[in-house]
DNA sequence: TCGGTAATGTTATTTTTATAACATATCCGC
DNA sequence: GCGGATATGTTATAAAAATAACATTACCGA
């Protein structure tokens, strides 16, 4: 049931901080300061960062003279492990009933373009399920994917 | 944007038991013991569920002899500030993604009468756009609702 | 009722986490 | 090149968390 590097494992300003590399994408150990709740000297935030970075959960890279921090797991896997367990725990193993939440406003309110493009998302779902095995493509636009928002994978 | 008495704040520990008693409901200190990795002591299970009853994040009711520990939080409220926080974090704060993301199978795959049951979830949610305010009152069968598999909210 | 079993309550200790002071190095403008 | 600002590296300390031993109480059956 574990899919084993998960934040489960981490303690709690290490997830908060893990939390916000992985909704900037990256940045340095001033921002992440600043994000963080509690106002941690910069200090305290750049001995934790560097804990991670001996942990495997972060890497930094030097850009001119500081550095920038991202997580080592991509966006994409984090989320879905982050994902697995939310429905697990609170959704009872079920995707369709969080869905339904979602759908229900219970994390932010839909525009009707957003829903129509699900319910393109959800015929091709269906399709897909028909077809087993047999890959829809890519036949809706937007792609919930890429590593964070002006997170680059590769270098620049 | 914090909620105030999200999961955010609790030690790794807490957090783990917190969630094991959103997925059951409820339990005694023995089965927190079996579900928690690594295998703690009884007497140390114990202890911290007395701790996270005394910050009041639990509660217990006596059965028979033994303690039963439940949530103080209803399921549906730390699941909205679950979601609320996993959008945020992993979503760009786009709940369209995250649903997106769900379909694509990221969590589980869906079956073709749950994926049925969702495009009827999107019509609903596009007729509750229209005429904003009304209320959709209760069209579809399944509210994703309840504070737990089996977990009652009174007695039994 | 006596003793064993199965709870809970209390308290202490170890380990981890969180925090930050202090030292050192690098760039940049003057 | 010098001085200040801005980084990073190292190491120490305080606080919190995690763990569990030990004590106590209540039930239950022989």
């Amino acid at each position: 049931m574990d899919t084993g590097s998960s934040h489960r494992h981490l303690s709690r300003r290490e997830r908060q901080i893990m939390d916000i590399l992985f909704r900037l994408g990256r940045a340095p150990a001033t921002v992440v300061q600043e994000e963080l709740p509690g106002t941690p000297s910069l200090s305290t935030v750049r001995t934790q960062l560097r804990i991670l970075e001996k942990k495997g959960h972060v890497r930094h890279e030097e850009q001119g003279l500081r550095y920038v921090y991202r997580p080592v797991a991509t966006r994409r896997a984090a989320r879905r492990s982050a994902l697995r367990h939310l429905v697990g725990t609170f959704f009872d193993g079920s995707a369709e009933q969080a869905v339904a939440a979602l759908l229900g406003g219970e994390a932010k309110h839909l525009t009707e373009p957003e829903l129509e493009r699900i319910a393109q998302f959800v015929a091709d779902a269906k399709a897909a399920q028909r077809d087993l095995g047999q890959p829809v493509g890519a036949p809706h636009g937007k792609e919930p994917d890429g590593n964070g928002p002006g997170a680059d994978e590769g270098k620049p």
